[in-house]
DNA sequence: TCTAATACTTGATATAAATCAATTAATACG
DNA sequence: CGTATTAATTGATTTATATCAAGTATTAGA
């Protein structure tokens, strides 16, 4: 264990992610406690995935780097994207109640995760209050990001979900300290379009507008903002405002 | 507190929706504990709010009955619907993170609700582990439901949506020991229109278009179904299955 | 019970985005 | 490194649902 550790340079305590997952609020020998249960693997390669919908659950990943993706599938066998999942965040909480996987999260890009088996973390929880307060509070922002998603598929038009949708990426990099008006991004523009409800062509066509109007341009993984200022007016967000006051950053 | 509980006759233990509320898989002794915590008032009335978008956050709420709207406003000042709870459902997880309410909460009718002190659950959640695993298995539902509604919004035509949206409150119903096919309903055709991302006009017609084809009638708050098997084909569920397995019911 | 306000209905028309179709570009892999 | 596969682009056309408009029905309040 100490050596996988190591191999990955791994422990909440040095951990730069400390601020926006699970241990924010503990103190250090708290952390140690979390740190004993977490189990790191090897890093999931591109397309590979972390759990399958009908999976029996076990623990919740908190992600270390890359992205992954939670998706299922209509009865008519067409993808549905829940959400992109970045270092920090923390996927599988859905499972809790069912006991099951019921959707499907695969790494968009080589990823790593902590794992966090969660018979041991609901036993640490009961000793550390803390720590039971956290996980609340991640399940409660993961319930206010699925409305967020629903006021952006109710409300906004196709351009709108689009400025919106690179506007919270950028700042959800931001908020973890990594450049955001540059950055790079794994996911494909067909993906974007399944999650924003819209069709490739539409995500295309918009981001070709964009590009021209000099507002972003995002090529080949490759995001460039080059006018915030008008990208958060599309995104429709007020001038000093910020999605991160209610969304999981 | 004796006698509020005698006027609205109201412990958990005599509560008819102990099987889906808190207390599920609590012995006697648990739930008198969790019964000492809770506090009941006089019921809120038509269109009263439960809460609103900015107190500070103290407690869960269990609705005894009635309906509660939950709701918030986009930028441009129109209303979002993220749904409706009914008997049995616990609202205001949301605000867990944030420590202040950020959606509406409001009684379609006149409705009563169980209060939770969350202060006092949290800390009997720790000496009751199984009362924590309830509080978590809620808020995983929720997710689960967002994601639900997310997959109506991005993948159902208008007949669909509203389709399923009246059999996912047949089934809610059922679930509650009531009559499935013939029941009450006191939520506006807007505001379905506006919880299922359509216009009053479009549920309209489409409603006319169920009552001629005698699948289903939902006049004056009234809701026949008067072919089960045409409304479930129409909201896409396979024959034997139910959206009950995954949603909060 | 009457009246005002609100909710719902129905029809005509407009429109944003989907669909269909045909290239071009990028990526993966032998 | 070249080729096969997959992703993205761009244009022409269709379509589901929104919008606009003008009613009728229902509900709430004096």
């Amino acid at each position: 264990m100490t050596d996988v550790k190591t191999a990955f340079n791994a422990s909440c305590l040095n951990c730069g992610l400390q601020k926006i997952c699970f241990p924010t609020g503990l103190n250090k020998n708290e952390m140690d406690r979390l740190d004993d249960i977490v189990q790191r693997k090897a890093p999931l390669i591109k397309n590979q995935m972390l759990f399958s919908s009908g999976d029996s659950f076990t623990s919740l990943f908190a992600i270390r780097a890359g992205v992954i993706k939670v998706f299922s599938f209509s009865d008519s066998g067409e993808e549905i994207i829940h959400g992109f999942y970045l270092p920090g965040d923390v996927v599988g909480i859905d499972a809790l109640s069912s006991k099951t996987h019921l959707f499907n999260a695969m790494a968009l890009d080589a990823t790593s995760v902590c794992t966090l088996p969660f018979d041991e973390l609901s036993d640490l929880s009961l000793k550390i209050p803390h720590l039971n307060t956290q996980v609340l509070s991640i399940m409660s922002k993961e319930v206010v990001e699925g409305r967020l998603h629903s006021e952006l598929l109710t409300k906004k038009n196709a351009d709108q979900r689009i400025a919106q949708f690179i506007w919270s990426m950028a700042e959800r990099y931001q908020s973890r300290g990594y450049h955001y008006l540059e950055f790079r991004l794994s996911i494909l523009h067909r993906d974007v379009a399944t999650y924003l409800g819209l069709t490739p062509e539409t995500v295309s066509r918009i981001l070709a507008k964009l590009h021209n109007e000099k507002v972003v341009t995002w090529k080949k993984k490759e995001v460039h903002i080059q006018n915030e200022r008008a990208l958060k007016a599309l995104a429709g967000i007020q001038e000093g405002d910020s999605l991160a006051c209610i969304k999981v950053i």
